[in-house]
DNA sequence: GGATGTGAATGTCTTCACAGCT
DNA sequence: AGCTGTGAAGACATTCACATCC
């Protein structure tokens, strides 16, 4: 399949959630008029968007909301369960392990790691935390998919290693730094220093 | 001055972040080819981020790290410190009030607010959470720069509502909804689990 | 009639490549 | 010699506009 950009896949996050929406609301179609006003974008967007993956619509009637539901979370490979591990349980780490947000969306956080003795032992939720030393051993006993990184910055590019030596192909950064990784691993920041910054920037600007 | 491209400022961002350790380091000068392996970029990209703002670099040598560390302060409006408010104190607000990443970087957290009678008096590092009744007229006698909308999705937006008519012009939103708004007031979303939907994509197309 | 799907046109961002300083 | 600053070229993303189909 053709290359796909970034904001493309964002934006079908965006409508497969709004879909969600429509359907627990019993409606049967949309347009992608309105799939775009409620996503922040345009009709033509949301068109040339899905059409990079088919032709999922009917001209004259729109979409067909339960359908494009299955197809948009077969596209983002929503169609089974995440296996979710989170290593750093400070403040940041804790809400992400305990988000049911995650949940929800069938990203399923199942351990917890820590370097702190003080912080190890601690269950949330029937969550325990464990030893950030015992990482490999569970790593090569229990399968994961995504590994949330939310430790203090000086460590997240060794945790980060020690995961992709793991066989981790995908890691969610809260770290305010910039991971060196191989190029076969998915890796997304977050960093919300720099979301206030770009905020600061916009009130300066205008 | 001409617009500059979303992408541009967060790379700022990025380069700052960079330029406060090279500082630290004792670091005189650096050369648009070292910030951009660290950033993540190519070093034209770098340059031409910069240009947009003036000519700050030396050619032959490189830039002046404190010089450019004030410059970028400068543009990103980073001179100032912002007063923020939370509102919505479930287990993302509180982490969110508490980061100290925050308060480093000039992002002041002076008051969480949540509509639940539980929360509403409890004290975290001598923050106490209010009565969200209670937001326009504190917003009134204090003035806030940036508002946090930490809520569930469906007060995400009339929580939003009320913020920008008592006169907020900047919101970081992580409540997993498309904020309606006048055009005037900026907006960053953060949404995690969309993050981690980008990496299920990523997962399944390689 | 009404809404999709899509080439073509436009707009935006990134990379190239080199002249010009230090 | 080394590295910046920047037009020009190229790549990429969005918007237009309309033929096509239900």
């Amino acid at each position: 399949m053709r290359k796909i950009a970034e904001s493309t896949v964002r934006r079908l996050s965006l409508y497969l959630r709004l879909l969600e929406e429509f359907g627990g609301q019993g409606k049967e179609t949309v347009s992608s008029e309105v799939l775009a006003t409620r996503a922040g974008t345009t009709s033509a967007q949301v068109r040339k968007d899905l059409s990079f993956f088919g032709s999922f619509g009917k001209r004259g009637l729109g979409y067909s909301v339960p359908e494009l539901t299955v197809r948009l979370r077969d596209i983002l490979g929503l169609k089974r369960s995440y296996q979710v591990l989170v290593v750093g349980a400070g403040k940041i780490g804790s809400a992400l392990a305990q988000y049911r947000g995650f949940a929800e969306r069938g990203f399923r956080v199942t351990a917890v790691y820590d370097a702190d003795p003080g912080k190890v032992g601690l269950r949330w939720n029937g969550l325990v935390v464990r030893d950030v030393r015992q990482l490999e051993q569970d790593l090569a006993r229990d399968h994961m998919d995504i590994a949330i990184v939310s430790t203090p910055p000086n460590a997240a590019q060794e945790v980060t290693d020690r995961l992709v030596r793991s066989g981790i192909r995908a890691i969610l950064n809260f770290a305010p730094v910039q991971l060196v990784l191989p190029r076969d691993v998915a890796v997304k920041n977050v960093n919300m220093a720099l979301e206030l910054e770009t905020l600061s920037y916009a009130l300066r600007h205008r």
